[in-house]
DNA sequence: GTAAAGGCGACCAATCTGGTCCGATATTAG
DNA sequence: CTAATATCGGACCAGATTGGTCGCCTTTAC
């Protein structure tokens, strides 16, 4: 009953977390100094879901990118620089570290994988590829 | 009953199809002048599913990356040099071409696609990466 | 004490990917 | 002619990941 049902490409894309983290930071940066803002009040102002916006907060709280404040009239704030906070970091908190190449696709694991002269090639374009995402900060995004 | 099901990161991934694409082409180039593989040699030599490779090579042949010969003792050669071949036209060919920013996925789409800060940098981004996959090609992999 | 906030774990539904199984046709070597 | 190859198409399903929700608990302001 879908009008057009797209298929989207899941690959080398960021997850929906991460981009929900990358917009609550962005609204976190153009906080004043003293001022915090809550999940519930980050989720309404841009739609993001209500439940989830909490829990990627909290994974960006214990990896030390903001500052959760408790009660009532808590919330979060960044407790880094936005000069130092990169969209790859974002990723690696969020989605873990990738990897470019399928060599392990959960239980699966590729059986070329011993003598295989693709591995390395690849692992060198990924870092390439962290690097890129390691040099766009929060402040120049 | 699996030991370790460490969850993995689907996210800035290579789909298998592009690694298996990439492992053809690399034999593919790796063959003298006049000679050919066949789907089925590929497959069976580094233990590609019997039944997907034909198509990926397919894929590939309809975009010009290989020459397929039909006939008894037909098979794939490549049809360009390696040189021109990159990873990032495989990516396209295979998944299509890949968004960073993950607005619009499958029928759902961010309802702050109007008006959204992220998307442009995110953009820039993403080129960026594909540039880093447009550098890789299949000679110097 | 109460309300509002964060933290955490478990769970379920939607979705995508990969892989398989079909079938039919054109082309070429031998 | 026969066999083996490529091409094209589609339908289908099982596995895995992702996203989203619910529920309960702790902490703090007032
Ligand atoms: S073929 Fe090589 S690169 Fe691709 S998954 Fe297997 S081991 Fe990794
Ligand atoms: S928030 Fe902006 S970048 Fe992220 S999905 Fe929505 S529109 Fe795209």
């Amino acid at each position: 009953m879908v009008a057009f049902t797209r298929p989207t490409v899941q690959m080398l894309r960021l997850s929906r977390k991460s981009d929900y983290a990358l917009v609550a930071l962005k609204a976190l940066r153009a906080l004043g100094p003293g001022d915090a803002l809550s999940a519930r009040e980050l989720a309404s102002r841009f739609g993001l879901p209500v439940d989830l916006t909490p829990k990627v907060l909290a994974r960006l709280a214990q990896a030390g990118l903001v500052q959760a404040t408790l009660g009532k009239t808590g919330g979060y704030r960044l407790a880094r620089d936005a000069e130092s906070i990169t969209v790859a970091e974002v990723v690696r908190i969020l989605d873990g570290d990738p990897e470019l190449a399928p060599c392990r696709e959960g239980i699966l694991e590729c059986n070329r994988i011993a003598d295989c002269d693709l591995r390395h090639p690849l692992g060198n374009l990924q870092r390439e590829m962290m690097n890129v995402l390691d040099r766009m900060t929060l402040a120049n995004l």
